[in-house]
DNA sequence: TGTACATCAGTGAACGCGCGTTCACTGATGTAC
DNA sequence: TGTACATCAGTGAACGCGCGTTCACTGATGTAC
């Protein structure tokens, strides 16, 4: 009479995961309900003991795995800075190079699909005074690499650290901008969002001349 | 006996302005007291009361200037817009011309000297889903016509409105990465946060080739 | 293999707090006559 | 020029709410013997 454990007696038939006392990874479950509510409602709702409700918890549970709010803010927060990263190290054009381009595109399309999350990222930032790409390590180097490819070998290091903080800059402030919907004119103009995207991209001409401009 | 107006008796000697039980003009003033709160304690301490407490005044009273706590926050954000167009409009370079790059580091002047204002324009903009150009519409009209001017009246409209969003969008990213202090290496190697900031520009090289890198 | 016990990871009630907003009120102001 | 009165723009007390956090507790787990 010991194999019923995936099923225990008290369990509602629809609830995520019928859970024993001892959760086992309350500390991530809180994480992912964070990134949860955080879509579904918004920063705004993203309080404790809606974090802990949203893990089926009590209010008082998480003060076992987190001090405070805020660390566990920070831990979402961190979390998100490595998918963006991985998303970011993934990027590749339709011809399978890890392109600045392709890259400006997973990180746009990784805003996109995460805007609250991404906000809370460079909230948390902003709050530490910390500069972005100690946490953004991962993804910031992706984005290095991919200048100096475009720049080529004789690159000076302070060009490569200025044109590498000017493209990030600008990825992110296109992250930002993108969410506004009424860009639709100009985007159905170009024949869709990626095109769009695209086009942005291009006018910013780092390293290189702008494709179809000032002719 | 009635030239007492400006020192009442009741008043403490150095309040801010001895006040008449009416106040005159309120909304104004709660407006700058919520620019005050916001740079001294920043956004999270942004409360309709703590306003009210500010600007010397009932927690009841702003409700006759302003239906809800959002109509004051928008009316915040908006007198930023106004605010950060006229600083653009008013942008120039050392020889008095109307350039991108001196529109860019006006607009990140701005953004450097009033950071939980800016933060909160852009915030107010993010829960509408508005375009931030029909908020910021003075600014971006000085910004498309820097463009059109270093790109040439032969220019397409939408290689110019695409010019334009790019240019906007790397500002901002500038504007929100210079808050963080610990650019400071990259700053003094070349020669200060006005230098950075104009390398920076130069470096995204809209309509033109970088001036320094990719020899 | 059993048992005793320390430790871990939950519960749920309670705390004080500041919030946004409402309410009946009152003092100041402006206007019609 | 005075007076009556409507309206405007404040006050301050009160409301219910959800919050972050603490506390004593208890059930589950792991380990020493």
């Amino acid at each position: 009479m010991s194999d019923q454990e995936d099923t225990p007696p008290g369990g509602p038939p629809d609830a995520p995961a019928p859970r024993a006392y001892h959760h086992g990874d309350l500390s991530r479950a809180l994480i992912e309900a964070a990134r949860r509510l955080l879509e579904k409602e918004g920063a705004a709702a993203l309080s404790l003991r809606a974090v802990a409700r949203e893990a089926g918890v009590s209010p008082a549970a998480p003060y076992h795995h987190f001090i405070d709010k805020n660390a566990l803010l920070d831990a979402v927060a961190s979390g998100g800075w490595t998918a963006l990263s991985d998303a970011v190290a993934a990027a590749r054009n339709p011809e399978g190079e890890a392109t600045l381009t392709a890259i400006g595109m997973a990180y746009v399309a990784f805003a996109r699909d995460n805007p609250a999350l991404y906000q809370l990222m460079y909230e948390r930032i902003r709050q530490k005074e910390a500069l972005p790409t100690a946490y953004a390590g991962g993804a910031y180097d992706s984005v290095k690499k991919a200048v100096r490819r475009r720049a080529g070998q004789s690159v000076s290091g302070v060009d490569l650290e200025l044109a590498t903080f000017a493209v990030w800059c600008a990825v992110h402030g296109l992250a930002e901008m993108r969410v506004f919907p009424r860009l639709e004119g100009l985007k159905t103009s170009l024949g869709g969002e990626e095109a769009f995207v695209r086009s942005v991209l291009d006018h910013l001409g780092v390293f290189q001349a702008p494709r179809t401009a000032a002719v």
